[in-house]
RNA sequence: GCUCAGAUGGUGGAACUGGUAGACACGCAGGACUUAAAAUCCUGUUCCCGUAAACGGAGUGCGGGUUCGAUUCCCGCUCUGAGUACCA
C-alpha cells in the first residue's frame, strides 16, 4: 500500500495511549534521564506552529535515550493558573475553571496528533486542588524558615526562636528586614506573643511588608517587574502606576550569591546566565559612612549619610554628595534657604513619569540642599545635592561623586558649577570623566603613589579603622513579591489574628479557592476573594489532629476517604467529558432555568470547589444534576459526590436525561418547588462549622510563578498524597537532566525555580542543589506575512485589481496582508483569494507568467497579519511525522527563523522514498533476506553514526538531510535488504515514530516493541576506504582531484602526486616550493 | 549607551578540532510519461567571461592580519536580532 498516513498515524497513536508505552518505570536498574518541557499555559489560541518546535526536540531526544536504554521520564502538564482565563471570566462570566478545562481539552488533542511519547500517567495542572496543595505547602515551609548566613542555609524558624530563648538576639547573621529589634534572652522571653510574632515575620522566608508595586488599575493586579514594559503591562498593555501596599514577598535576595554561583555550575546557554548574572547584578565595593556637617543644630535621626561605592578608591576625588529624591534625610537636610529650591525639585521630578524619566536621559537636573557633610578621610566639606539619577531603590539611595571619574558626575558637576578634582596621574578629564583605573594616585592623602590593588585595600582598612565604612558586596535584586490581587491563583493558607499573619494546620490543605460571585474587586477595593461568602478561617478545636487522622474538614481530601479512588478518577474523567460537551438535556433544562424563572438566581456550570455543578442556586444551596447514561455505571461515584456536597452545605437532587427530555417542563416545577421549599442556605465556613470566632483569611493569591517552581518534582511522585514527592522518588530521578525551553523565562521562572529548589535542598526535601542540569532555548518561530498589491487610482483610492509583485514598480500599489494559508510558495491561489473575502469575489489581477506572485515579510506571528500557521491544517495535509521532521529541517532548534511551509514537499517526498524501499513497484510490502552488500552497509552505518552525534549535541536538522542522503543512496541501490531496513527503522523512529511503528511491525516485531528496542551498534569498519580523491591545488586553490591508495604514506602519496601528467600540467614547468601532504584530505602545493 | 548572539546562492540551511564552500531541501529551467493537467521520474542550477564544452576569473557583511591553506583563528568596522538600562 501506498503511504497511508492518515491511518497510521491514529493506529499508533491509540496504541500507545491503550498500551502506556511511555510510562517511565519508577523502579528500574536502567539509568534515569529526565527530559522536560517548560510548563505551557493552555491559552485560547491553541498551539500555533511555534509551540511544538521544543516539544518534538525534546521528543526525538526522550526516544532517542529510551532506545539507549534509559528509564525516560518525559511528562507534560499545565500551567493552569494565569490571568488570561480570568480575564475571559471577568468579560464573559464564566468560571476560570471552565475556560481552563476547555482549553486544555484542546492543547491535549493538538499535543496527541503530533504523537509526543509523553508520559500522561504523571500530568498534573497547577490549579487543580491535588497540585496546589503542595505549592501551599511550600509556602508554609518558607514561613516557617529564616536564612542563616553563618552557615549559607535555610533553617527551621524553631531554630532561630531557640536562639532568641537563649541568647537573645546576639550572635544572629541573618537575612532579615532592616529593622530589627536588638533584645537579650529575657527581654525576648518578656515579650508578648503578639510582639514575637512581629518580630520572627522580620526574618521568615515569605514575609509581609509594605513595597512600592507595579499597580495596574485596569487588570486589578500587581504586575512582576519583568511583566511590566516601559510603564506598560506586557499583557495587554494598560498603564501601570507605583502603589504601595503590603505584600507578601519571598527572601530571594538570600540566595543572591548562590543563585548567582550555581551559574557555572550549569550547562545553560551563555546569554542565559549573562542574563540572570544581570539580573542578580551583583557589585563588590564598599559602603561608607559621611558625618553630616554641624548635625546637631538640625538633623537628629541620623549622624551621616551613608553611601555605596565600587570605587572607593577614589575617595579623595569626592567633590559633593547626591541623594535621590525621595531618600528619607532630604527633609532634614534641606535648609531654610534652600527649601524652596528643593521642593520645586522635588514637586518637577515626581510630576515626570517612569517614561519621561527613561527617555530623558541626557538633562541634567538637581538642587541644593544647603547641608554640608565631611570627608571620613581628609576631613573636607562637601555639599549635599538631591537628583534623580540617583535610585532610591539601589545601594543607600545616595552616592558619592567623583566628577573625575564618573561621566554623571562630571555632567552633573560641570552644570552647577562645582570642583573636579583629578586623582590619578595619567587622567584625561579635559572634555569627560576618566575612570581609569592604571595609573598612580594624585591628591590622595596617603594612597598617592600606589596603584589601585593597594590603594583600595589601605582605604577600607582605614575606613574600617575609623568605623567610617567597610567592604560590601551589594545585588540589584531585589525580594520577589509573593501575591496579586487577583482570583484564579492559588489561595494563600494563611489567616489574620490581632493583625498579624498565621499558617492555618498542614492538615487542613489544599485551602481550595472559594466561590465568587464576580471575578472583580469588591466596591472596597479588596481582592477579588473579598466576595467569598463566608470565607473565614476557624480554628480547629482541638489545635492539630490526633497522629494518622486528618481533617475531615476539607474537600479533597474528605472526598477521597469517602469513595473509592477508583470511582474518584472515573469521576474526574467524566466530568471533564461533561463539561466539554453539555448535553442536550441540559440547555433545554436551562432555557427553563434562567432568568430567574424559578423565582431564584440560578448559576449554570458552575465550579463547586473542584467539581462544576451542572446548575447551582447559591441562595439555597441547591445543586441540580443530571445523569447520562454514564451515572447508571458510577452510581457510587455520584453518591460519594453527594455525599460531598452535603458535606459542604448544599442539597443535591439529580434527575436523568430522559425526565428532562420527555418532560422537561415537569422538571423545571419540581425544582421550582424544592427551592420554595428549602430555607436558604445556612452560613458554613469553609473549613465546616459555624463562624463564631472566625479569622479573616489572607485575600490575595499566590503570583503565575508560584506553582511552575516546584512541578519538576511533581512529575516524580504525581499522585501521592501525602507527600510533594516520595523521598525514594525524588532519590531517584534527582534532577532534570534535559530542559527545553524559550528565553522568555529567563529571569522569571527560571530563577524563582532555582531559587525554591535551593530552598528546598536547604530542608533536605531535595538533593540537588540545581533542578535544571542542561538547559536549551529553542528559537522563536516567527510569522512570515504575505502580501498582495492593490492597484490605487489615480485619486489614490484603491481598486479591485492587484498587482503581482513582481511587477509592481511598474503600478501605484498599496500592500495589503493575504491569508498565507490560500499562498503557496508566494504564489496565491487566486479561487481561495476570490471567496476569502466578499469584496474581493470580482477581483481582476495583473499576472506575470500566467500566476499572482505575492510580496512576504517575516514579522511577529499574530491574527491580524494573516500569517498564524496552525499545527492541525498541517498535519491533516501532510502528517505528523512529516510535521516532526520538518520543524527540526528548518534549521538550528537554538535560532530564531520565520515559518516558512516552501520546503515541507520534500520532507513529504524523504517519508515517501523511505517508504518506498519497502516496497515493490506495486506497493506490495517486499524485503528480501540476502547478505547485506558492503555499500548498504556502509550507508547504513553512516547514519547510525551521524545520528548519534547530532542528536547528542541536538543539531536535529542535520540529521534529517543525513537521512535523506541514507535514503537517497540505498534507492539507488535499490535496497530492499531486511537487515539493513530494520536497523534504519530504529534509527529514524525518534523523528518519525509512527511509520516506523508500522514498518517495524510489518518486518515482523511485536507492536509497541520499538519504543525500547536497542540503538544499532555502529561499525567503523564499514566506513574505511582504501582510496581517497584528493583534492589537489596550487597556493590554496583546487585545481583538480586525484585518487589515491590510503595505505601510502605521505611521501608516496606526494611522488604520485608529482608523477602525474595532469598536475605537471597545472605546474607549468615549475618545481613546487613546498608540499604539504594531509592524509586522507588534501594535497597543497607552493608555487 | 552597555552585554550577548548572528550575517554563506533566488530561499531554508550544510561544511564538527583551519583542509574540495554551497551538502540536503525548496524554488526555478529543461526533459520524460500524459490528449491535457496534477502526481511521479530524469537532467541542470553561486556569480561573471566565453556560442557550447574544456578552460579562466571572482566569491561566505566590509577592511586588514596570521597561515602552505581561513566561512572557521586574531584586530578594526558596518548592519540585523535579543536582553538591559542613570546600578554609584
Amino acid at each position: 500500500m501506498d503511504y497511508q498516513f492518515k491511518d497510521i498515524e491514529q493506529k499508533w497513536q491509540q496504541f500507545w495511549a491503550d498500551h502506556q508505552t511511555f510510562k517511565a518505570e519508577d523502579n528500574s536498574t536502567k539509568p534515569k534521564y529526565y527530559v522536560l518541557d517548560m510548563f505551557p499555559y493552555p491559552s485560547g489560541a491553541g498551539l500555533h506552529v511555534g509551540h511544538p518546535l521544543g516539544y518534538i526536540a525534546s521528543d526525538i531526544f526522550a526516544r532517542y535515550k529510551r532506545l539507549k536504554g534509559f528509564n525516560v521520564l518525559h511528562p507534560m502538564g499545565y500551567d493552569s493558573f494565569g490571568l488570561p482565563a480570568e480575564q475571559y471570566a471577568i468579560q464573559t462570566g464564566q468560571h476560570p475553571a471552565i475556560t481552563t478545562e476547555t482549553n486544555i481539552a484542546t492543547y491535549r488533542r493538538q499535543l496527541d496528533q503530533i504523537g509526543f511519547s509523553f508520559d500522561w500517567s504523571r500530568e498534573v495542572r497547577t490549579s487543580s486542588p491535588d497540585y496546589y496543595k503542595w505549592t501551599q505547602w511550600i509556602f508554609m515551609q518558607l514561613f516557617n524558615s529564616w536564612y542563616n548566613k553563618a552557615i549559607e542555609k535555610a533553617e527551621p524558624i524553631s531554630v532561630l526562636v531557640k536562639h532568641f530563648e537563649e541568647h537573645g538576639s546576639t550572635g544572629i547573621n541573618a537575612v532579615c528586614d532592616e529593622e530589627i529589634l536588638s533584645f537579650n534572652a529575657d527581654e525576648w522571653k518578656a515579650m508578648s506573643h503578639d510582639e514575637q510574632q512581629a518580630e520572627l515575620l522580620k526574618y521568615r522566608l515569605t514575609y509581609l511588608r509594605e513595597s512600592t508595586v507595579n499597580w495596574c488599575p485596569a487588570l486589578g493586579t500587581v504586575l512582576a517587574n519583568d511583566e511590566v514594559k516601559d510603564g506598560f503591562s506586557e499583557r495587554g498593555g494598560y498603564p501601570v502606576e507605583q502603589k504601595k501596599m503590603m505584600q507578601w514577598s519571598m527572601r530571594i535576595a538570600a540566595y543572591a550569591e548562590r543563585l548567582l554561583q550555581g551559574l557555572d555550575t550549569i550547562d545553560w546557554p551563555e546569554p542565559l546566565k549573562e542574563m540572570q548574572r544581570n539580573w542578580i547584578g551583583k557589585s563588590t565595593g564598599a559602603s561608607v559612612r559621611f558625618p553630616i556637617e554641624n548635625q546637631e543644630s538640625r538633623v537628629k535621626s541620623q549622624e551621616y549619610i551613608e553611601v555605596f561605592t565600587t570605587r572607593v578608591d577614589t575617595i579623595f576625588g569626592v567633590t559633593f554628595v547626591v541623594l535621590a529624591p525621595e531618600h528619607e534625610l532630604v527633609k532634614e537636610l534641606t535648609t531654610p534657604e534652600q527649601k524652596g529650591a528643593i521642593e520645586a525639585y522635588i514637586t518637577q521630578t515626581k510630576k515626570k513619569s517612569e517614561l519621561d524619566r527613561m527617555a530623558d536621559t541626557k538633562t541634567v537636573s538637581g538642587a541644593f540642599t544647603g547641608s554640608y557633610v565631611l570627608n571620613p578621610l581628609n576631613g573636607e566639606k562637601v555639599q549635599i545635592w538631591i537628583a534623580d539619577y540617583v535610585l532610591a531603590g539601589y545601594g543607600t539611595g545616595a552616592v558619592m561623586a567623583v566628577p573625575s571619574g564618573d561621566q554623571r558626575d562630571y555632567l552633573f558637576a560641570k552644570h552647577f558649577n562645582l570642583p573636579i578634582v583629578p586623582i590619578m596621574d595619567i587622567q584625561q578629564i579635559e572634555t569627560e570623566a576618566d575612570p581609569t583605573k592604571d595609573g598612580r594616585y594624585i591628591n590622595s592623602d596617603f594612597i598617592n603613589g600606589l596603584f589601585y590593588n593597594e590603594a583600595v585595600k589601605s582605604v577600607v582598612a582605614k575606613l574600617e579603622e575609623i568605623g567610617a565604612g567597610k567592604a560590601k558586596v551589594n545585588f540589584r535584586m531585589r525580594d520577589a513579591i509573593f501575591g496579586r490581587q487577583r482570583y484564579w491563583g492559588e489561595p494563600v493558607p494563611v489567616y489574620f489574628k490581632d493583625g498579624l499573619p498565621y499558617l492555618i494546620e498542614e492538615s487542613e490543605l489544599p485551602l481550595v479557592l472559594p466561590e465568587v460571585d464576580k471575578y472583580l474587586p469588591t466596591e472596597s477595593g479588596e481582592p477579588p476573594l473579598g466576595r467569598a461568602e463566608n470565607w473565614l478561617y476557624k480554628q480547629a478545636p482541638s489545635k492539630s489532629p490526633p497522629e494518622g487522622e486528618t481533617s475531615s474538614s476539607h474537600m479533597a481530601g474528605s472526598y477521597r476517604e469517602t469513595a473509592d479512588p477508583v470511582y474518584y478518577e472515573q469521576l474526574k474523567d467524566f466530568s471533564r467529558d461533561n463539561r466539554n460537551q453539555p448535553t442536550e438535556a441540559e440547555n433545554i433544562l436551562w432555557q427553563l432555568l434562567r432568568n430567574e424563572q424559578t423565582g431564584f438566581k440560578i448559576r449554570r456550570q458552575h465550579a463547586i470547589g473542584q467539581y462544576i455543578a451542572d446548575f447551582v442556586s447559591l441562595q439555597k444551596g441547591l445543586i441540580i444534576e443530571l445523569d447520562g447514561h454514564h451515572h447508571k455505571l458510577n452510581k457510587e461515584a455520584d453518591d460519594a459526590r453527594t455525599e460531598v456536597l452535603n458535606h459542604l452545605g448544599f442539597d443535591v437532587i439529580r434527575f436523568i436525561n430522559d425526565e428532562v427530555l420527555s418532560n422537561p417542563q415537569k422538571v423545571a416545577n419540581d425544582i421550582k418547588q424544592k427551592l420554595q421549599v428549602i430555607p436558604d442556605r445556612k452560613k458554613v465556613s469553609p473549613a465546616g462549622g459555624d463562624l463564631e470566632g472566625a479569622y479573616a483569611y489572607e485575600l490575595s493569591t499566590m503570583p503565575g510563578w508560584a506553582g511552575s517552581s516546584w512541578y519538576w518534582y511533581r512529575y516524580m511522585d504525581a499522585h501521592n498524597d501525602h507527600e510533594f514527592a516520595s523521598k525514594k522518588a525524588v532519590e531517584y530521578w534527582k534532577d532534570v537532566d534535559l530542559y527545553i525551553g524559550g528565553s522568555e523565562h529567563a529571569t522569571g521562572h527560571l530563577l524563582y525555580s532555582r531559587f525554591w529548589n535551593k530552598f528546598m535542598k536547604d530542608m533536605s526535601l531535595v538533593v540537588e542543589e540545581e533542578p535544571f542540569k542542561k538547559l536549551i532555548n529553542q528559537g522563536m518561530i516567527q510569522g512570515r506575512s504575505n502580501f498582495v498589491y492593490r492597484l490605487v487610482d489615480e485619486e489614490g483610492r484603491g481598486t479591485n485589481t492587484f498587482v503581482s509583485h513582481g511587477l509592481i514598480k511598474e503600478y501605484k500599489t498599496s500592500p495589503l496582508h493575504v491569508d498565507v494559508n490560500i499562498v503557496d510558495n508566494d504564489i496565491l491561489n487566486i479561487q481561495r483569494f476570490k471567496e476569502w473575502r466578499e469584496e474581493y469575489a470580482d477581483a481582476e489581477f495583473v499576472l506575470e507568467g500566467g500566476k499572482y506572485i505575492c510580496g512576504h515579510e517575516v514579522e511577529k506571528m499574530s491574527k491580524s497579519k494573516f500569517n498564524v500557521v496552525n499545527p492541525d491544517d498541517l498535519i491533516a495535509r501532510y502528517g505528523a511525522d512529516t510535521l516532526r521532521m520538518y520543524e527540526m529541517f528548518l534549521g538550528p532548534l537554538e535560532q530564531s527563523k520565520p515559518w516558512n511551509t516552501n520546503g515541507i514537499e520534500g520532507v513529504f517526498k524523504f517519508l515517501r522514498k523511505f517508504w518506498r524501499l519497502f516496497h515493490n513497484e506495486q506497493w506490495v510490502f517486499t524485503v528480501s533476506n540476502a547478505e547485506p552488500s558492503k555499500a548498504e552497509l556502509k550507508s547504513l552505518h553512516k547514519i547510525i553514526r551521524k545520528v548519534e552525534e547530532d542528536v547528542e549535541r541536538f543539531s536535529f536538522n542535520t540529521s534529517v538531510s543525513s537521512f535523506m542522503i541514507a535514503v537517497n543512496e540505498l534507492t539507488d541501490l535499490k535496497c530492499n535488504n531486511k537487515s539493513i531496513l530494520q536497523d534504519m527503522v530504529i534509527v529514524l523512529s525518534s523523528y518519525a515514530p509512527h511509520m516506523c511503528e508500522e514498518l517495524w511491525t510489518l518486518l515482523g516485531n511485536e507492536a509497541g516493541t520499538l519504543s525500547y528496542a536497542t540503538y544499532p551498534k555502529f561499525n567503523g569498519t564499514y566506513l574505511i576506504e582504501d582510496e581517497f580523491a584528493y583534492p589537489i591545488s596550487i597556493n590554496g586553490k583546487t585545481k583538480m582531484n586525484l585518487s589515491i591508495s590510503l595505505s601510502l604514506d605521505a611521501s608516496a602519496t606526494e611522488a604520485v602526486v608529482l608523477a602525474n601528467a595532469d598536475v605537471l600540467r597545472y605546474l607549468d614547468g615549475k618545481s613546487p616550493k613546498k608540499v604539504i601532504v594531509v592524509k586522507g584530505r588534501i594535497v597543497n602545493m607552493v608555487v
